[in-house]
DNA sequence: GCTTAGAGCGCC
DNA sequence: AAAAGGCGCTCTAAGC
């Protein structure tokens, strides 16, 4: 193990925990170029990139030659994994492990520690993501972002994607950065690995789905709103908590989602209130609030996750998410319609082992806390951790007085709190961890400068677009008004809360991917004539395996030893743990 | 009739 | 008093 803490690498990726780690006698690359539904070419490669080989396959042909290959335990390479994996998961063909051009083009071209690389330097072109489509609810941080891809709009034409020369770049560019600092090169390697580890993890989810009980749902609803509706309009008890708020109103007729209706209504009947949203109705005392807020919330039950969506998204009883790896800047995942990452505790007793299947169900504590701590050497926030819940810990050390306190105050220094509780709390944590906080402390400043940061293994931020410079340009003006002053200012501590943020949360979802993809290859060791264990969900800190009963104990201390392999690869023998709070259930609602 | 912005709320 | 990071989705209202 390297002083730095990242695996030693010999140039190649291998391992037990097939992520990383030494290289095999005749370790090799295949590279997979064309199309998986129509002609394949095949392009064998040495360990250092020569073509041994190549040929041209039909798809039967392609089919035949990967389960052949596979027991050589090569790396696949290929453009974009959510095309060509499910063509082979679909024929029965799981692989080990791959390289996502696509996923790694993009690490590449924005790390820091590649900026200066043929790679890097290149005009975006074909590997360059489309911009990604904003979301209605586009933020505004992100709408001014100076993004590479902005000016790629081939993005989508494979047909201008040569596997084989990005590959080569790539590669290059990870020897470029291991010349300067085998350090940054073996943390980006790895990055790398993983994320195209996630990238077979995501699309093997997929394929398994997420055992759904629609009885169950079903009842739920049934049970929360009254009987599905036959022609459509709302459930019975949907329009019972409507027509008591018309008449609690004296505005009969009223429908609760018109924000603008319901809004005057609310005025009208003597209410002072500025919107429509929770947090300023509950401050509220009529008797409106208690049955607006409970239709608010059913409300958005029937509409998100009700029988609409049950039908869109549930299928032979599984729930088959499309997540989107990488999709958050921070590298964290997202998904693609379903909202698979935001399934409300009211539908999660619908996740619901098969027979004689369990549920293993594990999530991470204080996920960021600890990898803050580790990220900065900082022992005595990592010790405050060790005895498992690590806001307890901070209690027990003296730092604050109470559970509560102490969770305010590290959202606060996560986050960049500056006023309320969180941010009268959080000087105390700075006092007392001064490493671990003046981390991600020196993350915002960085951030305010305009300047990128960087995740423990080199994903980078992007840096802020020209309408932010423009506006801290402006404030530096001789003739400056206090306004334009202000407004540097503001867009500059937002950005710093973002970059500040940015370290914490992508660095655990770097840990997250290492856990995930440590815990794939232990779970495929333990498959046996009794079945698969398998993930099945994934949810930034927490996961979900699909396992027989019987081996439940196995699975457990897979998932136990993962998280401990994925400290290990990150931050090598820095005394910190993440501890895990594992449960076997037999539907998703009985955990936590 | 279609698209888009804003509000609001679910998850971490 | 609505603060503090990242998202996706659905709804209404408004504009074309």
């Amino acid at each position: 193990m390297a002083a730095n803490g990242v695996a030693e690498f010999d140039g190649q990726l291998t391992s037990p925990a097939g992520v990383t780690g030494r290289r095999q006698n005749g370790y090799m690359f295949i590279v997979l170029g064309g199309s998986p539904s129509g002609r394949t070419t095949l392009t064998e490669l040495n360990a250092a990139g020569a073509t041994v080989a190549t040929e041209s396959l039909s798809r039967p042909e392609l089919l035949r030659e990967v389960a052949r290959r596979e027991p050589e335990h090569p790396r696949w390479v290929w453009d974009d994994t959510s095309q060509w994996y499910p063509v082979l998961l679909a024929a029965g063909l799981a692989v080990e492990r791959c390289h996502d051009l696509r996923l790694c083009h993009r690490i590449l071209r924005l790390a820091e520690a590649a900026r200066d690389t043929e790679l890097a330097r290149a005009q975006p072109n074909a590997w360059d993501d489309a911009p990604l489509e904003q979301t209605a609810s586009g933020t505004a941080l992100f709408d001014d972002v100076a993004d590479l891809a902005e000016a790629s709009d081939a993005g989508s034409d494979p047909g201008a994607r040569d596997p084989i020369a990005e590959f080569t770049l790539q590669r290059a560019a990870l020897d470029a950065v291991a010349a300067g600092s085998p350090t940054a090169a073996s943390r980006l390697q790895l990055l790398l690995a993983a994320e195209s580890s996630g990238a077979l993890i995501a699309e093997e989810m997929r394929a398994r789905g997420l055992p759904w009980s629609t009885a169950v749902h079903d009842a739920a609803l049934t049970e929360l709103l009254g009987p599905r509706p036959q022609f459509g309009g709302r459930p019975r008890k949907l329009q019972a908590f409507a027509d008591s708020i018309g008449e609690l109103l004296q505005a009969p007729g009223l429908n609760p989602d018109s924000q603008h209706d319901l809004l005057r209504a609310l005025k009208r009947a003597g209410l002072s209130v500025t919107s429509t949203s929770k947090w300023e109705l509950r401050s509220q005392k009529h008797p409106v609030v208690e049955p607006l807020l409970e239709y608010k919330k059913l409300s958005r039950l029937h509409s998100a996750n009700g029988w609409a969506w049950m039908d869109a998204w549930i299928r032979d009883e599984r729930f088959r998410p499309e997540y989107v790896v990488g999709g958050v800047v921070t590298g964290r995942w997202a998904t693609r319609g379903g909202g698979a990452l935001q399934l409300p505790a009211q539908v999660r007793g619908a996740v619901r082992a098969g027979d004689g299947w369990t549920l293993v169900v594990a999530d991470a504590a204080q996920l960021e806390p600890r990898i803050i701590a580790a990220m900065s050497r900082d022992e005595k926030m990592a010790a405050a951790g060790r005895e498992g819940d690590l806001y307890q810990g901070l209690v027990n050390a003296g730092v604050v007085d109470t559970r509560p306190h102490a969770k305010l105050a590290m959202l606060g220094a996560l986050y960049g709190a500056t006023t309320g509780e969180s941010a009268r709390l959080m000087p105390k944590l700075a006092r007392a961890y001064p490493r671990a906080i003046g981390l991600v402390e020196h993350a915002a400043r960085t951030g305010e400068r305009g300047d990128q940061v960087s995740t423990w293994l080199g994903r980078s931020s992007p840096t802020p677009g020209p309408t932010w410079h423009a506006a801290q340009r402006a404030a530096a003006e001789a003739e400056a008004t206090a306004v334009d002053e202000r407004r540097a200012r503001q867009l500059a501590r937002d950005w710093g809360r973002f970059t500040r943020n940015f370290v914490a949360q992508g660095t655990a979802a770097e840990w997250a991917l290492c856990w995930m993809a440590g815990l794939r290859i232990r779970l495929r060791a333990l498959a046996d004539e009794r079945g698969e264990p398998h993930l099945a969900y994934f949810l930034h800190d927490e996961v979900i395996v699909h396992s027989p009963e019987d081996l439940t104990d196995a699975v457990t201390d897979a998932i136990s030893a993962a998280a401990a392999d994925a400290g290990r690869l990150l931050f090598g023998s820095f005394p910190v743990n993440f501890a895990l709070t594992i449960v076997a259930v037999s539907s998703y609602d009985q955990a936590k």
